[in-house]
Formats: structure tokens, C-alpha cells, sequence
DNA sequence: GATGAATGAGAGTTCATTCAT
DNA sequence: CATGAATGAACTCTCATTCAT
């Protein structure tokens, strides 16, 4: 028996696999955004990756399981980019801290608008998916990180409001049609400055 | 797609006629409320209001209408709370008139949290009907009245922002498992205020 | 106990009763001719009757009845116009009696062309009544009977054949749009005469 | 109510999708044979193919369209019988010439005459498709091309003529059980060359 | 008798998922 | 492994008919 090779021969079909994987995927986002969970069928998203249906299910048990991985990477594209913007501006005062971190997360909502919003519209609908709420708590944990830092009372309490306090604007703003990203952020910092001023300890 | 007609078929003419309207409406709520639009089907409605399909179908011309009826009636009340609310403090500071509005909402919000939230995913997922929208306008529309009252500058976008900051702290508090309603209300004035101080004119 | 006279309770009631019955029957002809036997539903005969389904169900005891009864009036008619048009042209050659009967038929065809139609569809589609058929028989006996008063071999083949050119030709001219009457008769009985002529006895 | 599409969804690009694509309509012309419209349910002809209803649905894309094909082929086959018989007997007299093309009409009712008849009540009875009705007219305007070489005045309404007489006829021969093709072919012959002997210019 | 609210079998259609090829 | 034909439970909605009032 020769001892052949594996390596070369399994790298290129994992490639090609990545690559299948990410074509569901990205079919499967660009359908929930346009047409909403009722318009996402497997078939239809099959259709759109240019794969068979047989395919599509080789590489994902199930519907559920496709958004789950949308959420997935959504969350971690999320939380990669809050941990960037926060180290950008370690040290700085509370507020600018907790806006760089807002900031990021409203970056996201305003970029794949449509996406995001379906996409936890989604979440909402199915049933709860321990792996994917704990990405959802890790979020929160990175901001809840930082409050403590600044020894702010009940971090989390806090941070879920900023974060909601910043979403809920978001979305009205992207439903109502508001063009702008700047003339909003400035807005939400307003009211996150705010809400943190009643809860920061005096320095 | 057609816009389908959400109005009622049938005016009740008998008692029985306005009893079975109710149930099924009751029944559709409580089935929205604990498996969201995905188990909101008619038959299990109908089934659950303890009327055959057929009757259903008598009453509300289609899914949709149904749902319908659910979000106008959730408005109505929205719009009469709000109403009565501003009442009350006629006069009186702004902040003061503001935060009693957005507390009417949050009432609605917390007394039935679990169908106010799969109502307005309903909604997002559904197509747009012009009748609802309207309602949800003039919800609006009642604060920016306040708003404009008080010479606050673009009183649309401060409307939008202060509900949509409202009721984003009050779903994520209320999906948190919050319990007290006092507390988060609280938070929230002060959120409210907050925002309003960058805003109001000085008197 | 006194002799009550019961004839004038009666009277009017069976009056009612009739003008009832007729109602539904016309509304019953109007859906069928401008809709179909699809678009022909119980209910929608009662509401253009001006009656309530309870009612049209005392009159009728189901929905083949109402057809039924449609057909075997357009029968009857048929019949009468028949036996008219021939009285009226007793004595002369056969091609003008018969003629003269085609064209009664014609009459018909052509007045109400839509609901003749309709009939003769929703005949063929339904489960067949004896009755009906017994009426349909005694249409072609009444040509039958002037045939054989006049020798011709297989009356009921010829009668058969006379009646189904006719009525062929007439459905196609109405289908086709054909607008005048005569034009359309005169070459149905141009038809007739030339068939006719391969099968009278020679005088 | 908008037009289906009444092609077929899916070409069969394995053998076994063609096999399923025929069994589905012949089992769907047996039915309607037997049983007219009413009977014609899609979970009926998709058990009497021997195939699940979602297979159905995969070469259909609903019951109008199973309708149409059997309406398309029919009408083909028909064009086809009529062409070949027309060239059979190129050159010869005018009542030649269009009594094959009639002969071979009457061959096709004759020979499927349930079907031909129901299917002929289902097109009345549904709402019209362009396509099939354009076959409809490629049928008539096949005679109609016929008669024009032969110098005959208004061919369309000829055409026309001559082929509902036929087919009046044959219906009604069918409907009261006759038996032999020939001798109801004699008569229908001997009625379209006297209707004819009318029309035709004198050489 | 009249009314019309109620019934429910059954129609057309969709779509997540399986499995022979 | 990939393909796509096939499956069938489940869904929305209709309509002939019944029956309490």
C-alpha cells in the first residue's frame, strides 16, 4: 500500500463544500430579506445557490437549520465588530465607549436593513435555539464587560436598555424610510448619553 | 398579489352572531399570542373558539382579515388610552404629557406582551394594509400633535423616536423575563426626558 | 264546529308560494346563464331571489331540483312553441313543417342563448333524471309524428338528425358572435331541406 | 380572476418524469370521460395515475392546466387527422375534399366520445385561454383554406357551418346509442354536400 | 313557515423532506 | 456524493345542506 496523499485530495472538495455552504446561505439571506420567512423555501432557495434540493439538505439538516446559521454568522459578524470598536477607543470615557459599541451595532442594522429585521422576526417565530441565544447573551455580555468597568449599577439591565433603546430607533427610523445614517446615530447617542447619565456613578 | 378585503363580512344581526365574531377573534389572539403566525391556522382557531371552519369563514373573509381585526382593534385601544392619558395631564410640562402617552402604550405593551409582539410580526409579514397603516399613523400623529403644541422642532421624527426607544426598552425588558412594571417604566422616563431635553425649545 | 270556508286561507298562500318558487327559478336561470354551473351556488340563488336559504330549500328540496326545474320549463316551452309553430302550417310540404318546428327551436336557442347553453351543459354534467329525459324525448316525438304522417322511412333518426344539425349550427353562430337571426335561419333550414330531400318519399 | 399559466411546469428530462406527465393525463381524460368536470378532483386523478397529488402539482401547476393539455393534444391530434386526410385527397371536388376533413373530425368524436364531449363542456365551462382557443381557430381556418381554393363566398361562416352541423349531428348519434360510424357518416355526408350544393359557385 | 347562523366534508394547492437513480 | 422526482401531511377556503330560533 502506497502511502498516498490525503491531504491534497480532501482540501479541494472541503472547498468546494465551503463554498456550497456559503451559496446556500447567502441565497437563503437575500430571500428572507426580499420575500420574508413566508417566501423562504428550501426549494426556492435550492433554486437561487444553484444547487439541488438533494444538495441543499446534505449541507443542512433542515429549514431551521439554514437560519439558524444566517443568525449565526449575523451574531458573530456582530460581536467581532463591537470588540473592534470598543478596543478602538479602550480608555475613553463611558459614553464613548458605549456609543462606539452602539454605533457598531447600528452599522450592521442599517447595512442589510431588510435582513436583519427578518431575521429576527424569524428567531422570534421559530422555536428558541439555545446555541443562538447564547451568541444573543454574548453580545450583551460585551457591553455588560465594559459598564462594569465603569462600576455602573445593574450592568445588564443597562446594557439590554441601550441596546434596545438603540434598535427600537433604528427600526422605526428604516421602516419610516429615513435616508440618513448620520442624523440618526446622533439622535440615539443623544438619548444613550442621556440614560447614562442618570445611572454613571460620579466620578 | 390582490389586497384582500379585512373587513368583516357579516354584521352580527342575532346574538349568537356577535358571540361567535368574539370568540374567534379571542381565540385567534390567544393562538398568536402562544405560537405566533407559524401556528395560527383557521382551522385551529376555529377549533379553538369552539366554532366549525364554516362559521369562521362567515365572519372574516380570509386569514388576513382576521388578523386584521386583531391589530385594528389592538390600535383602537391604543389610540382611546392615549387619548384618555393626554387628557389627564392636559397643561401640564412636556415631559410630563409625554411620558403619560408613551406610559398608556407601555400598559399595552406589558398587559399582553406576548400577543402585542406577535401582532406586529404579523404585520411586518404580512402585506400592507392601508386601513391598519392608518391607524398606526394616527397613533403617531397624536403625539406629534402634543409635540407640536410645545414648538419642538420636527415633531415627527421626536414622535418616532421617543415611541420606538419606548417600546424597544419594554420588549426587550419583557422578553428578559423583567417582572415589575414600575421599574422599567421608570428607566424609560428617564430615557424619554433625557432625549426631550435636547430638544425642547428653552422656554 | 262551524264550517270554515278554507279555500280563501288557501288561496293566497299558494299564490305567495308560487311567486316564490318563480323568484328563485328566475334568479336561478340569470346566475346560470351569465356564470355557469360553477358560479351557480344555493346561496347566491337565494340572496338574488330576494329569499332566504331556509326558503329556497322548503321550494326546492336540493340544488339539482332548481336546475331540474329550470330544464323542464325550458322543456315545456319548447314543446309549446312546437306544437303551435306546426298547427300553424298544417297541411303543407314537410320541409315546411318542419321547418317551421326548427325554426320554434331556433326561437328559443337564440332568445336565450346564454341560459340555453348553460342548461345544456349543466344537463350533461349531472346525474340524469327521467323525468327531464322523458321531456327531451317528447320533443323529438312531436317531429317524429309529422314525419311519419308523411312516409318517411326512420323518423326518429331523421328527427334526431334535423333537430342536432340545427341546434349545432345555431350553438356555433351564437358562439362565433353571429348577430342576425334570419341570415343564420335561413341557411340552417337551406341545410335542413337539402338533407331532407336525400329522404322523402317521392310523391 | 387572472389566467393560470396553462403550460405544463416542469420537461421531462428523465424517463420517468414523462411516464408520470402521461399517466397523469391519461388517467385525468379517463375521469373526465366518466365522470365530466365535477368529477375531475385533483387528489382523484393523482390516485387514479398512481402518483402522489405534490407529483401532480410538479408537472401542472393546477387543474385548469391538466385540462388545457388534454385540450391542446386533442385539438392537435385533430389538426393532424384533418391535414393528413385533406392531402389524401388534393385536387379532387369541393364535397370530397371537405367531407374527409369532416370524416376526420367525426373519426375523433366517434372514437373518444365521452371525452371528446366532456371536454368540449369543460372549455365552454372554463374561462377561455388564448392558446387553446387559437387551435380551435387553426382547426376551422384549415377548412376555411379549403374552400377559399375552390372560389366559395364567406368561408368562415362555411367553415363554420359545415363543421357544427357535423358535429351536431355525431353528438346527438352518440348520445342515442347509435352503434355504426358508417351510415350516421352517410347522412352527415349527404346534409353537408346538399348544404354545400347551396353555396358553391357553378364551375 | 321563515330566517340565517352554523356545519363539515372535501376541493385545490404548497412545501419540507426523502430516496431511487 | 449529486440530482431532482416523488411524497403526503397540512393549509386555506367553498358550498350544499341543516336546524335552533
Amino acid at each position: 500500500m502506497a502511502t498516498a496523499p490525503l491531504e491534497p485530495r480532501k482540501a479541494p472538495r472541503q472547498a468546494r463544500s465551503r463554498h456550497t455552504r456559503d451559496a446556500i446561505l447567502t441565497a437563503a439571506g437575500g430571500i428572507l430579506a426580499a420575500n420574508g420567512l413566508r417566501g423562504l423555501t428550501t426549494n426556492h432557495v435550492a433554486r437561487a445557490a444553484g444547487v439541488s434540493i438533494g444538495a441543499l439538505y446534505q449541507y443542512y439538516p433542515n429549514k431551521q437549520a439554514i437560519i439558524g446559521a444566517l443568525l449565526t454568522q449575523s451574531r458573530a459578524d456582530l460581536l467581532a465588530g463591537m470588540e473592534a470598536a470598543a478596543e478602538a477607543v479602550e480608555g475613553e470615557a463611558l459614553e464613548v465607549v458605549v456609543c462606539a459599541m452602539v454605533r457598531a451595532r447600528l452599522r450592521q442594522l442599517f447595512e442589510m436593513a431588510a435582513l436583519a429585521e427578518a431575521l429576527e422576526r424569524a428567531e422570534a417565530e421559530l422555536p428558541a435555539d439555545p446555541g443562538i441565544a447564547r451568541l444573543r447573551t454574548r453580545v450583551q455580555a460585551q457591553v455588560v464587560g465594559v459598564l462594569a468597568e465603569y462600576y455602573v449599577d445593574d450592568p445588564e439591565t443597562v446594557a439590554r436598555d441601550v441596546l434596545a433603546m438603540a434598535e427600537g430607533m433604528a427600526h422605526a427610523a428604516v421602516r419610516a424610510g429615513e435616508a440618513g445614517f448620520a442624523p440618526l446615530v446622533e439622535r440615539i447617542e443623544r438619548a444613550v448619553t442621556g440614560y447614562l447619565a442618570g445611572v454613571v456613578p460620579e466620578a
